[in-house]
DNA sequence: AATCTTAATAC
RNA sequence: AUUGUAUUAAGAUU
C-alpha cells in the first residue's frame, strides 16, 4: 500500500476523501470545505505529510523550518492552524533562485513552514475533487501519474493512431504568469462555492514575495498548492482540446477511435493533447489540421488563459522528417521495418540530457577518486546509474544512448587502482538482474566490496499506457492500485486505537506520528518478547529517556509490553524477580532487555 | 514483513 | 544556496 493510503487511513479522512471524489464526479457543488479543511485529523495528516519533504529544513522568510512545529504538541498544532485559518494573513514567500537543466534560472517562491502546512491541509481537500474532474491525458503533479504514461499515450498517438503531426506550444513563464482573476474564476465555475476557501486561496495567491511585492499574476513555484493549481488552470485547455475532436457530438466522426474520414469536409479539427504540466504535445492526422491547431491554441492561450507563448520554441513538425523533444525524451517516427507498411515511433533520449548525465556521471567517479576508502561515494554512484536507468529505460534506443556515454573509460583510467576487479559472472543475482545483457567475463570494479553498477548495461522497456481505472479515492480504483501487495500487517482497528488514545497530553506531534510508524514497523510485537500484542497491553519506550536528551524519532522508541516497560524501569529486587518468574524469558530475550536497562543506566539482569 | 534516509528523473 | 508535486530504485534498521 502507498505511504499516501497508509497515511490517509490512518487519520481516517479515507472516507471523507471518498465522498469529496464521489461528489465531485457527481457534478455537485462544493459550499461546506472549510470545516473538512480545519478539521483536527486534516490537520494531523497534513503534518504528517510534510514532515517527510526534503525542504523540511529549507527556512522561510520567519527563518523557521519543521523543528518549529515539532516542538509542539498535537493540540497546540492544531490550535496554531485554526488561529491561522480563522483570520488568515501568510506571510511573504521567501525568494531564491535556481539554475534550470538549460542554464537559466528558476525562481522559487518559498512559503514560510506553517504557510506550507496550511497549504498542505487546503490541498489534501482539493485533491480529491480534481482528481474526478481533471481530463484523463494530463500526467503532470498528479498521484500515481508519471512521465512515462505521457510517453506512453504519445507514442500510442503515433504507433496505434497514426498522427504523425506534432505541436509543441511553449508557454512563457508559466507558473509566473498564471492570472489570478482567470484561477479564481475557474475555482468557482468548477464548484468551489465555498466563499472562506476562495477567499483563503485568494489570500494566499496575495501573500508578497519577499523585495518585490505584492503579485498581481502567478504561483509560487515552492508552495505546496501550486502544481494543483497549475493543473487546475490548464485543465480548460485540455477540455478545449478535446471539444475541437474527441468530445465534439458529430455525425461527421468516426465512431472508431483517431479515424476522421469525414472531417475533411469540415471545420473540425482532429487533434489529441498530452500534457505534462504546463509542457504538451498536439498531436494531428494531418499537417493542416495541426496548423489550424497551433493558431487556435495560440489564441486561446493568449485570450482565454492570459498566457504568451514564445513562438521562437513552438512548431509543427512533421514526425517522420524531424524529431521532437517531450520530458527529457526525443522522439521520432520512422518507417517500420524499413518496408513501406507504416511508421513506429523510435524514441532517445534527449541531446540536453545525454550531455547532462555525460558530464554528472564523470563528476561522481572523480568523487569516488578523492573520496575516503568507504563504499559511500560508490553507493551514490550506483544510486546515480540506478535513478539514470529507470527513467530513461523506456526510450526504445536506450542502451545505444548510454554506451555512447562511454563511461567505462573514465573508471578504469580513474579509479582502477581504488578497487578490486572481478568478472560479472561472479556477482549476484540482484546484480545481473539491474545489469542485463552483459558478457558473463566481462570486468565489474568493485569499491570496498560494493560492484559499480553498469551504466549501459540496459535493456528496453515498453511504457505502459495509464490505466484510467486506478484512483485513490475510490474502492475499485485502489484496488487496481493494491495488486501486489497482499494482507494487512496490522488490523486498522489497532491503529485506530493507538491515533486515539493520547496516553499523555503533552505529547508533540512527532511522537504521535513515530509511535504509530514504530507499532506498524514492529507488526505489533513486543520489541523484547516478539510476541503480538493489542496496543492496549503495551507501551511505546523511548530508549533513550527525554530527560536524558533522548528524541521523539523513530530510531528511539520501541513497543514494549506492559510487563517488560516495568522491568525496564525496575530497581527494585523483589518487583524483577515476581516479573523475572512470570515471564520466564529466554537468554536472547533478557540480552535485549539488558540493552534497554542499560540506556536507561540500570545494571543488567541475570 | 515494515519503517527510515538518500539517490535519480520530469515539470 | 534548492521549494513543490509525482514516479522509481537503492542503502540502512528491526
Amino acid at each position: 500500500m502507498s505511504d499516501k493510503l497508509r497515511d490517509f487511513e490512518m487519520y481516517e479522512m479515507q472516507e471523507t476523501f471518498d465522498t469529496l471524489y464521489a461528489n465531485s464526479k457527481n457534478g455537485d457543488n462544493f459550499k461546506k470545505l472549510y470545516p473538512i479543511i480545519k478539521s483536527r485529523n486534516n490537520i494531523l495528516l497534513a503534518y504528517r505529510r510534510i514532515r517527510n519533504n526534503s525542504g523540511r529544513d529549507t527556512v522561510g522568510v520567519d527563518g523557521k523550518n519543521i523543528n518549529e512545529l515539532n516542538e509542539l504538541t498535537d493540540d497546540e498544532l492544531v490550535e496554531m492552524v485554526q488561529g491561522k485559518l480563522a483570520k488568515y494573513q501568510p506571510q511573504a514567500v521567501r525568494r531564491v533562485y535556481i539554475p534550470k537543466g538549460n542554464g537559466k534560472l528558476r525562481p522559487l517562491g518559498i512559503p514560510t513552514i506553517s504557510d506550507r502546512l496550511v497549504q498542505q491541509c487546503i490541498m489534501q481537500v482539493l485533491s480529491p475533487i480534481y482528481e474526478a474532474k481533471f481530463y484523463e491525458h494530463s500526467y503532470g503533479f498528479r498521484d500515481n501519474r508519471n512521465a512515462s504514461h505521457a510517453l506512453s499515450r504519445l507514442v500510442s498517438l503515433i504507433n496505434v493512431g497514426k498522427q504523425y503531426f506534432c505541436v509543441s506550444i511553449d508557454i512563457k513563464g508559466f507558473f509566473d504568469n498564471v492570472n489570478h482573476d482567470k484561477l479564481k474564476r475557474q475555482l468557482w465555475s468548477s464548484g468551489i462555492r465555498d466563499k472562506q476557501v476562495l477567499s483563503l486561496i485568494s489570500k494566499m495567491l496575495d501573500a508578497p514575495v519577499e523585495g518585490e511585492g505584492v503579485q498581481n499574476k502567478g504561483v509560487p513555484q515552492g508552495g505546496i498548492l501550486s502544481p494543483l493549481l497549475a493543473n487546475i488552470y490548464l485543465d480548460e485547455l485540455d477540455k478545449w482540446v478535446a471539444s475541437q475532436w474527441v468530445d465534439f457530438p458529430s455525425s461527421y466522426k468516426s465512431t472508431v477511435n483517431f479515424l476522421n474520414l469525414k472531417a475533411r469536409n469540415t471545420n473540425l479539427k482532429s487533434g489529441y493533447i498530452v500534457r505534462y504540466a504546463d509542457d504538451f504535445k498536439i498531436m494531428c492526422r494531418t499537417y493542416d489540421h495541426a496548423i489550424r491547431f497551433y493558431h487556435a491554441i495560440c489564441d486561446f492561450l493568449k485570450h482565454r488563459l492570459k498566457l504568451d507563448v514564445s513562438e521562437e520554441k513552438c512548431s509543427v513538425v512533421d514526425m517522420r522528417e524531424k524529431s521532437v523533444e517531450f520530458l527529457g525524451f526525443k522522439i521520432k517516427v520512422i518507417p517500420k521495418g524499413g518496408t513501406r507498411y507504416g511508421y513506429v515511433a523510435k524514441t532517445d533520449i534527449s541531446d540536453g540530457a545525454i550531455t547532462r548525465i555525460k558530464k554528472e556521471s564523470r563528476d561522481i567517479i572523480k568523487r569516488i577518486r578523492y573520496s575516503s576508502d568507504s563504499p559511500e561515494s560508490a553507493i551514490h554512484y550506483n544510486s546515480y546509474v540506478q535513478g539514470v536507468k529507470s527513467y530513461y529505460q523506456y526510450a526504445t534506443n536506450v542502451a545505444s544512448n548510454l554506451s555512447s556515454i562511454l563511461i567505462y573509460r573514465t573508471i578504469k583510467s580513474r579509479l582502477s587502482d581504488r578497487g578490486e576487479w572481478g568478472t560479472y559472472q561472479t556477482l549476484d543475482a540482484d546484480y545481473k538482474k539491474r545489469n542485463v545483457g552483459m558478457k558473463p567475463n566481462t570486468q565489474i570494479l568493485k569499491i570496498t566490496d560494493t560492484p559499480l553498477e553498469t551504466l549501459y548495461a540496459i535493456r528496453t522497456k515498453k511504457p505502459m499506457n495509464f490505466s484510467q481505472g486506478i484512483n485513490l479515492y475510490t474502492k475499485s480504483g485502489r484496488e487496481l492500485l493494491n495488486k501486489k501487495s497482499k494482507t494487512e500487517a496490522i488490523p486498522s482497528a489497532y491503529i485506530t486505537y493507538i491515533h486515539r488514545n493520547r496516553s499523555r497530553s503533552n505529547n508533540r506531534v512527532d511522537f504521535r506520528d513515530n509511535r504509530i510508524s514504530k507499532y506498524v514497523a514492529q507488526r505489533g510485537k513486543c520489541g523484547v518478547l516478539g510476541v503480538r500484542f493489542h496496543p492496549a497491553e503495551m507501551d511505546c519506550h523511548h530508549r533513550i529517556q527525554r530527560i536524558d536528551g533522548g528524541t521523539d524519532e523513530f530510531k528511539n522508541l520501541v513497543w514494549v509490553s506492559h510487563d517488560i516497560h516495568i522491568l525496564i524501569h525496575a530497581t527494585d529486587s523483589t518487583t524483577i524477580n515476581a516479573y523475572k518468574l512470570k515471564l520466564n524469558m529466554t537468554k536472547k530475550q533478557i540480552d535485549t532487555l539488558n540493552k534497554l536497562r542499560n540506556l536507561v543506566s540500570n545494571s543488567p539482569i541475570m
